[in-house]
DNA sequence: GCCAACGTTGGC
DNA sequence: GCCAACGTTGGC
């Protein structure tokens, strides 16, 4: 059983649709704790929802774990890790905030509970609800 | 632009 | 080791 997890990211600093222009990119740049115990939980093949935060505010598409933790190479302390995502699928419909907010199913979400974490765990329940707003 | 949440820093 | 000050994130 693999684990889920969603991670944010700005789209006008980097969109889902980056992503799958991409490939794959090294998802780096994690300066939190909590966020960074999260990425070096994750497992190769884990599937993550993509949030766009601050513009579009909506979970946009799938992506999964290709690579697990690693030292990040973009912090000079050396503190934090880095995975590497690769796309999988957009989603038929943008799943908004609101629309998270409003689902009684999604209501113990770490992303709607800690709204500064920009990694955070999904529960298979909250996977499938989500997928299932979507579109299926 | 504002502000709430919250993590981090630094003086004591 | 406490806690006030400060910085950052992200929704509104």
């Amino acid at each position: 059983m693999t684990a889920h997890w969603l991670v944010k990211s700005e789209p006008n600093t980097y969109s889902y649709a980056d992503l799958e222009r991409d490939g794959r990119t090294v998802w780096d740049g994690v300066r939190n704790n909590a966020a960074a115990l999260h990425l070096k939980a994750m497992a190769a093949g884990d599937e993550v929802l993509f949030y766009h935060s601050q513009e579009g505010l909506a979970v946009v598409g799938v992506a999964k774990v290709v690579r697990t933790a690693f030292p990040d190479a973009s912090d000079p302390a050396g503190r934090f890790v880095a995975v590497e995502l690769a796309p999988v699928r957009a989603l038929k419909r943008p799943v908004t905030l609101s629309e998270m907010k409003a689902e009684p199913a999604l209501a113990d979400m770490v992303m709607l509970r800690q709204s500064r974490l920009s990694v955070s765990p999904v529960s298979d329940d909250q996977w499938k609800a989500l997928l299932k707003m979507a579109g299926g």
